[in-house]
DNA sequence: ACTCTATCGTGAGACGAG
DNA sequence: CCTCGTCC
DNA sequence: ACCTCACGATAGAG
C-alpha cells in the first residue's frame, strides 16, 4: 500500500517539493501510468461501469491535451511482497491472490483497448512502480502520473498525482530532487526512511511514524545506525527484518529493453468494434466521444499553425494569460491552521 | 496534558440532459 | 454554470 | 473472478 504516511511528512516538512499544476501543463510530455492502479480505481469507483470504458474516456482526454502516456503492466511481484498481498487478500476475506503475474482477461482486454488507440504499453518486469519509476530516471519518460507514493524512493524526479478527466481538477506535482534537497537527505537515505514507515516489501519497526523515522534519519543516515540509537525494549526490531531486502529492490532499477513507443492515431471502427460489439458500450456515447476527440485535436492543431505562423514567443504569453485567466483562486495555505474557510478567500 | 502512532471505516468516475 | 441520473 | 489508496476519527502508547 505505498508509503505508509510519506504523503502527510512531504506536505508538513517539505511543502516546496509539491506544486499545484492543471492538465494542461504536461502538453507534450511522455506520462508513464501503472495500469493496474488506474484499472482498479475504476473498478473500485464505478462497480457499474467497466474499467474498459473509464480508461477509454480519461486516455483521449490525455490524448487532446497532447499528452503522450504509456501504460505499464504489473508483472510477477517480487517474493518479498507476497507476504503483503497475502494479508490483503486475507482481509477480503478472498482466496489465494493473484502471485503468477499472468494476465487476467481483464489485463488483456485493457491491452487490446490501448492497441486500438494507438496507445504504447510494456509489461513490467515485476512491479508496475518500478519500471516506471525506472522510465523517468533514463529519460524516456517526463513523469510517473500514479495515485500512490511508491515511485519516489524507486527514483522517478517526478511524481504526478490526480492527474484525471475531471474538469479543473488540480494536478498535484511532487518533485523527488527539491524534496531530498529539502530534507537534506541522499536518495539512499531517503529509501531507508520509507522502509520505517513501512512499504509493501518488508516489516517496519513499530512505534516509530514519520515524526520520528525522519528525525532518526536525518540524524543517523542509515537503518544500521537508527537500530543502534533507539530503545530496544519500547520499539523492538522485527524478527528476520528483510530490510535490506527491501532496500535492494527500491534501488536496483530494472532494466528496460529500450522500448521504442511509439503512438498513432486512434482506431474508431476497431473501437466500436471492439466497445460497442464485444463489450456492450453504447454505440452513441462511443461515437460521440471520438466525434469530440477530434474535434478537439482539430481545433488544438489549427491552433498551434496559427502560433507558429505569429512566432512562437507571443504562444507562451497567451497560455499564460488564459492559465491566470482559468485558474481558480488558490491561495498558497502554507501553514494556516484555520483552514475551515473553504469557500471564503478573504479580500486580500 | 501532549504528541505521536496504529487501526478501522469510508469514499473514490465520466458523461450528457436539463 | 449547476445537479442529477446513467453508464454495464 | 480477482488485483487500491488516502483520509478522518479515535483510541492507546510513551
Amino acid at each position: 500500500m505505498g508509503i505508509t504516511k510519506l504523503a502527510d511528512l512531504i506536505r508538513f516538512h517539505a511543502p516546496d517539493a509539491i506544486s499545484h499544476k492543471e492538465i494542461s501543463d504536461f502538453t507534450g510530455k511522455v506520462i508513464a501510468l501503472d495500469t493496474s492502479i488506474v484499472v482498479n480505481q475504476f473498478r473500485a469507483a464505478t462497480p457499474t461501469l467497466s474499467p474498459l470504458t473509464g480508461l477509454f474516456f480519461r486516455t483521449l482526454t490525455f490524448l487532446e491535451h497532447d499528452i503522450k502516456p504509456v501504460f505499464v503492466f504489473d508483472g510477477k511481484p517480487p517474493e518479498e511482497k507476497t507476504a503483503a498481498l497475502e494479508k490483503r487478500a486475507e482481509a477480503a476475506s478472498w482466496k489465494c491472490p493473484n502471485l503468477t503475474g499472468t494476465a487476467s482477461s481483464q489485463t488483456k482486454d485493457c491491452l487490446h483497448l490501448l492497441k486500438l488507440l494507438g496507445v504504447p504499453f510494456i509489461q513490467a518486469p515485476g512491479d508496475a512502480e518500478a519500471l516506471c519509476a525506472q522510465l523517468v530516471r533514463e529519460g524516456t519518460a517526463d513523469a510517473v502520473a500514479s495515485e500512490d507514493m511508491d515511485t519516489l524512493p524507486f527514483g522517478a524526479n517526478i511524481l504526478i498525482r490526480q492527474l484525471n478527466a475531471k474538469r479543473d481538477s488540480e494536478v498535484v506535482e511532487y518533485s523527488l530532487p527539491k524534496l531530498l534537497e529539502k530534507l537534506q537527505i541522499s536518495q539512499e537515505e531517503f529509501v531507508d526512511l520509507c522502509i520505517l514507515l513501512g512499504c509493501d516489501y518488508c516489516d517496519k519497526i513499530t512505534g516509530l511514524g514519520p515524526k520520528k523515522a525522519l528525525t532518526l534519519i536525518q540524524k543517523h543516515r542509515t537503518i544500521e545506525n537508527v537500530v543502534l540509537h533507539i530503545n530496544r525494549q519500547t520499539h523492538p526490531v522485527p524478527h528476520f527484518w528483510k530490510y535490506k531486502e527491501a532496500r535492494k529492490i527500491f534501488l536496483d532499477a530494472p532494466q528496460t529493453v529500450d522500448p521504442k513507443l511509439i503512438w498513432t492515431e486512434p482506431d474508431e471502427e476497431a473501437l466500436v468494434g471492439f466497445l460497442c460489439h464485444v463489450k456492450y458500450v453504447k454505440v452513441e456515447r462511443v461515437r460521440r466521444r471520438m466525434e469530440r476527440f477530434r474535434q478537439t485535436r482539430e481545433s488544438k492543431r489549427e491552433e498551434r499553425e496559427r502560433d507558429k505562423a505569429a512566432g512562437r514567443s507571443r504562444q507562451t504569453r497567451m497560455e499564460d494569460f488564459f492559465r491566470v485567466t482559468r485558474k481558480r483562486e488558490q491561495p498558497v495555505e502554507a501553514a494556516d491552521s484555520s483552514s475551515s474557510n473553504r469557500k471564503r478567500p478573504k479580500s486580500t
